[in-house]
RNA sequence: GCCCCCUUAGCUCAGUAGGAUAGAGCACAGGUUUCCUAAACCUGGUGUCGCAGGUUCGAUCCCUGCAGGGGGCGCCA
């Protein structure tokens, strides 16, 4: 639908260019009037020139609005093109244009939904990477959730996506867990062990100690933290990292990649990383410490990365690793962090553009907390205290299709308000329900179909409804003329601007926005208009829309890596 | 102290890279089912877009200042 609209006003713009005495023309965008009164697309183009052109915007608008009424086959396309407000450019497509739009997309289904925007360009995309001491709470979820979305957008606009995850196994966090597992080890074997000072203390460092006695008894009773911590921190960090890497997995969320620090330093990444920083001579040495000039880059300090005892910071690898990224071949990376990791973005920029990645190519997603609620009331989370609320008690308890979804419909920098006991009701309150709900209601109408035997939905399969009536689709779908229909057409054709948007904005919430409104035009449609009737061409013509409204419905709930069920 | 983000209807939030009369859900009130799933639909109305300036033909959006909320700041990770 853009494209062709786009294509239209291009022209007559060009045939006006001359005249206009301009070097080059604008970009054009359309966008859908806020009043569906107002038209169905419209254009602040001559707005957008009245600064190069030096004249009104309303009188721009008139010499554009005569090219097209002029010419272009502006007329196959538009049922009317007016002048709005201070220059607004209104078109109102016509019905033969939305039920072209409709047959397309019952003939292309899901592609004419997606967008080349990628052209195959390599796209890297880190998120969740959460330490690998402890279960993943909800926060990690909400930020599973939209680099999961992300990525399917990013992939069904044509980049090449790579999804990883990092894992932090090699600094000081993963040697307390280390300790603590040690310690508790100890402890029930009937030792009087102390624990360390800032330990995790949640109840999964007891199963893992538990694992230990099975597996080893007390070979390790004797010895020192010096002497076993390494294997103590290896076993509990992989056992971990194995528990995360399945409630992700059933979460929804598998990973392309998982890229240990550790092993950064193991293949001597780290150093060869700060090498090729000090030949570009951005390293230098103060007060006994090594540092990088990330102030050339705009950061507001330069940042260490080998402290004084020799040691490197955790910066350091982070230098390494997001060389790495650059020289595996990506043109694009995205980094999904945590809020609170805001300040990091500098340093991490400096390095890319240290690095050569331009800075535009470099996009940070921060993801806000979640607050978790139970009946309105909030439910404490302290991880210090191992009390927190895992991302499998939630899944456990209200399921991921729903989770993914309702992490989804916020901007992934506004806090969002998660009450389980809402999310589990599966009423109106519950917008996954009601987007679900419309998607399963219309493969009830076509097992219904199936049943009576409508010509060409005879099939039971959602797939093969309406697929021998592709020879004289068009003059059916001419049928659809009620206002709800051409508003849902409309609303269909939309969908790739929606998407469109999501994927240069990297803001999935968006399709989630969409196909609520989506869901509750096609709900008001179907308690006002029966889809089946004894008028055998109109019923054919309403199942081709229902089967339209389905594919995009599943498209978008793809993207966001929630199901479509057919029955509820 | 310095830096970043947020402030839109009673509540939770959208607002599409300055545009038209700023929207949705929930909550609240009333109604709809001989009929393809009532997990639905329909009808009601609310806003000094935190405040004050500025840029612009035009600002919820951009700039400056102020107020309130959250976060960050380490040779921690």
């Amino acid at each position: 639908m853009k494209q062709e609209v786009v294509e239209i006003i291009r022209k007559a713009l060009e045939s006006l260019q001359e005249k206009w005495g301009l070097e080059c023309l604008p970009d054009i965008d359309i966008e859908v009037p806020k009043n569906e009164k107002m038209g169905d697309v419209a254009t602040t183009i001559a707005m957008g020139l009245t600064k190069s052109l030096k004249r009104p915007p309303k009188k721009i608008a008139e010499e554009i609005v005569d090219e097209i009424r002029g010419g272009f086959k502006g007329g196959d396309i538009f049922e009317s093109v007016e002048i709005a407000g201070p220059g607004f450019i209104n078109f109102r497509l016509k019905n033969e244009f939305l039920h072209a739009g409709l047959e397309q997309l019952l003939i292309e289904e899901h592609s004419s939904l997606r967008a080349d925007m990628g052209k195959g360009h390599k796209v890297q995309v880190e998120f969740v990477s959460a330490n690998p001491t402890g279960p993943l709470h909800v926060g990690h979820g909400r930020g599973a959730a939209v680099g999961n979305a992300l990525c399917n957008i990013m992939e069904a606009a044509g980049f090449e996506v790579q999804k990883e995850f990092y894992i932090n196994d090699a600094g000081l966090q993963v040697k307390l867990l280390g300790e603590s597992v040690f310690a508790r080890y100890l402890q029930m074997s009937g030792y009087d062990a102390p624990f360390p000072e800032d330990g995790y203390k949640g109840d999964y460092i007891e199963t893992v100690a538990e694992e230990i006695i099975k597996r080893a008894g007390d070979e390790y009773l004797n010895k020192t933290i010096e002497e076993c911590g390494d294997f103590f921190s290896d076993y509990a960090y992989k056992m971990m990292l194995a528990d995360i890497e399945r409630d992700l997995k059933d979460f929804g969320v598998v990973f392309d990649r998982w890229q240990s620090e550790k092993e950064l330093y193991e293949r001597g990444s780290v150093q060869s990383a700060l090498a090729a920083l000090h030949e570009k001579t951005l390293l230098y040495e103060k007060d006994g410490a090594r540092w990088f000039i990330s102030t050339r880059f705009g950061d507001d300090k330069d940042r260490v990365v080998v402290k004084q005892d020799g040691e490197y910071t955790y910066f350091a690898s982070d230098i390494a690793y997001h060389k790495d990224k650059l020289d595996r071949g990506f043109d694009t990376i995205i980094n999904i962090w945590g809020a609170d990791h805001h300040g990091y973005i500098p340093r991490i920029k400096s390095v890319l553009e240290a690095f050569g990645l331009p800075k535009e190519k470099f996009r940070v997603i921060l993801i806000q907390m979640v607050a978790l609620l139970r009946h309105g009331e909030p439910v404490q989370m302290s991880k210090r205290a191992g009390e927190f609320v895992t991302l499998r008690e939630v899944i456990d308890e209200v399921g991921s299709d729903i989770t993914k979804f309702i992490f989804l419909t916020r901007r992934a920098d506004s806090q969002l308000e998660f009450d389980i006991e809402v999310a589990k009701e599966q009423s109106a309150e519950n917008p996954v329900f009601y987007v679900q709900y419309a998607f399963a209601r219309i493969s009830s109408i076509f097992r219904q179909a199936a049943e009576k035997r409508v010509r060409g939905f005879e099939g039971s399969r959602v797939q093969d409804v309406g697929a021998g009536f592709k020879p004289d689709l068009s003059s059916t779908l001419a049928l659809l003329t009620e206002n709800e229909e051409l508003s849902l057409i409309k609303k269909l054709l939309q969908y790739p601007m929606v998407f469109e948007g999501a994927a240069l904005s990297c803001e999935p919430h968006r399709i989630t926005y969409y196909l609520q409104e989506l869901a509750g035009m096609f709900h008001s449609y179907y308690n006002k208009h029966r889809v089946i009737s004894d008028n055998e061409e109109l019923t054919n013509a309403r199942l081709c829309l229902c089967r339209a409204v389905q594919i995009v419905l599943k498209e978008g709930l793809s993207m966001l890596g929630v199901s479509a069920p057919e029955r509820m």
